[in-house]
DNA sequence: AATCTTCCCGATAACGTTTGCGGGAATAAG
DNA sequence: CTTATTCCCGCAAACGTTATCGGGAAGATT
């Protein structure tokens, strides 16, 4: 790839770069006359700056780094959607990485998007990170850094989620209002931020409305692709007469275990899932759900990374910004 | 973000920046000592070479630009996710574009990939793609591309993409030997190469097994997303007795549609489509379909573009490259 | 006529890094 | 003792761009 420099320009015109340069960025003190010229030679050659060259001299790279735990997963690109949207809309760039929901992987595409110069990080926790002390590290570095989805109380940071504990209670609430007594909850690790504030939903809800919360009804899922069937055969000698699952993918193996074992839905037992998937109304049954507004919560997130970056922002208190969920009543709750 | 620069270190051990170099880079005309001397300082400082200083000079930026239509859809978030795998083990970063299916927002994204100097570009074209000459201009200025999935034979480049023809052939093959003989097929855009490689699939196994092509039975859906249901409503008059639709959107909104106006699947039409989608078997009934090895695609195009791009091909021949398609029959093609 | 503005423009340094060239000091060879 | 080698290392240029400074020429003000 040759491409046209300002150097270029300024030989073929006979002058120097720096007027080159200024003529381009319509500076004041250039003869109008000779800014024509430039003006009219650098679209000729189709000359565009070199945004390497500007970021090396600007010390920055209008680059942002997004730290997704994996991108093929309805919430997250669904999220990065909306980062894009926004992004693109101010002058930055989107670079995506994947930890893969592991803290080492996490720390090493952290390096990565550090040394790649990103004016900013976009991160969403990997379920295997239990200690952010690296991201303070950046952070007191003056790496502008915003959370979104899965964050941690541990880090002085914007953070964006959806109000899990209102979605959580809703879907509870539903569950209740529609007759269920024991209601399962099958959640992710313990320790991540949605865990806990949908936990919370949950137990709150049940507090309202009398009923007791049996922590033998609560099982947590690891990252295995197998853990989902044995969990829910657990679940199941409790005899529960509902499911409420905290995530997209449990929501999925959730509903699969539940079918294959022959569990009739929702006559034997309801079933609700925290997820984002877009054909939720195409099951067999069709399965009601807590949806998250994964593209605002992009647009937000990165909203306040911007803000952080280019300085608007003093600081007055990390905004810890909730976006309400929607819940989607579908058949694999209501019974009749 | 204040980092440590090459400067800092031969300041603080008072030698010359080109001695730090190349006692960094481990060069024989360094003294022993030296090199200790500086790498340990560095490696206590943390010290990491700026990268956009690096690409500046060798006027690489070691980052691929990848344009598809979009991000939230199954079939393009693996394939990324093969991008992505193999492109961080070769040491590049990926930049993702979205192009929305619209021609001027790929030009547009093309662009912006060239002005932030990608080393090479990845593109699944858009629908509204008809022409490629822009690409021909950059592959002109020697600006490595492949294509992969949906790309066109206007342009002399490797391409990547599943052996739609062959996908196409066993699904239909599938439908006529389960019985069915009026298959309709909803397919989209016509010019892009997918469309016209699928539709000679099916028409090649029609024939096969003696059955008339009948271009009634054939729809074209554009991108609009109301437009499924009418076009379903149109084959439905045609009285068939199996629907073959061409891509993931279609295959869902097919379903959706034909559950609506509740014709029974597969006992009144058979289904199958051709698609990503990963919860195939949870849907009502579950859904046969064409798999596409799309993380493989996705592997292959970025290694078939990084040998471009370090130059490892004398390009002997334009690759087409096709990858084997997965037929998965499930109930909605089974009668009993 | 001398000074002051105003208008344009160029030379240069700087961002962080690598590299070709040159050179001083020590050692080896004559 | 002189010359040739070897070993280290520094200087400066280069990548493309912008900003600071300075300055020449022309016109305006005393």
């Amino acid at each position: 790839m040759d491409t046209i420099t300002i150097k270029d320009i300024a030989r073929a015109l006979n002058i120097s770069t720096s007027t080159v340069s200024r003529a381009l960025r319509d500076s004041y003190e250039i003869n109008p006359e000779t800014k024509r010229l430039v003006i009219e030679y650098a679209e000729r050659l189709n000359y565009h700056p070199n945004s390497i060259a500007l970021s090396l001299k600007e010390n920055r790279s209008r680059v942002i780094g997004v730290i997704v735990p994996q991108i093929a997963n309805n919430f997250f690109s669904q999220a990065i959607d909306g980062i894009e949207a926004i992004a693109y809309k101010r002058g930055y760039h989107v670079i995506i990485f994947q930890s893969q929901e592991s803290y080492e992987r996490e720390v090493l595409t952290v390096q990565q998007a550090v040394a790649r110069k990103a004016d900013g990080l976009l991160i969403s926790l990997a379920s295997g990170t239990l200690d952010v002390a690296y991201l303070r590290d950046l952070q007191e570095k003056k790496l502008p850094i915003v959370l979104f989805d899965r964050v941690s109380k541990d880090l002085d940071t914007p953070s964006v989620t959806a109000d899990n504990f209102a979605g959580a209670f809703a879907a509870t609430e539903h569950l209740i209002q529609t007759g269920r007594r024991r209601i399962a909850h099958l959640t992710i690790l313990p320790h991540i931020s949605i865990t806990q504030e949908r936990l919370a939903g949950y137990r709150a809800a049940l507090e309202q409305y009398g009923l007791r919360y049996d922590e033998n009804l609560v099982r947590y899922a690891g990252l295995g692709q197998y853990e989902v069937e044995p969990l829910v055969d657990d679940l199941l000698e409790q005899s529960p007469d509902a499911f409420f699952s905290a995530s997209d993918r449990l929501a999925i193996g959730c509903l699969a275990a539940l079918k294959k074992r022959n569990v009739a839905i929702p006559e034997t037992v309801s079933l609700i899932g925290f997820t984002n998937i877009t054909v939720a109304d195409l099951l067999a049954p069709p399965m009601s759900t807590v949806e998250q507004p994964a593209f605002e919560i992009g647009q937000v997130a990165v909203d306040q990374l911007i803000s952080l970056i280019e300085g608007k922002q003093k600081m007055p208190q990390p905004n810890l910004i909730k976006l309400p969920t929607k819940l989607m009543v579908r058949a694999s709750s209501q019974i009749g």
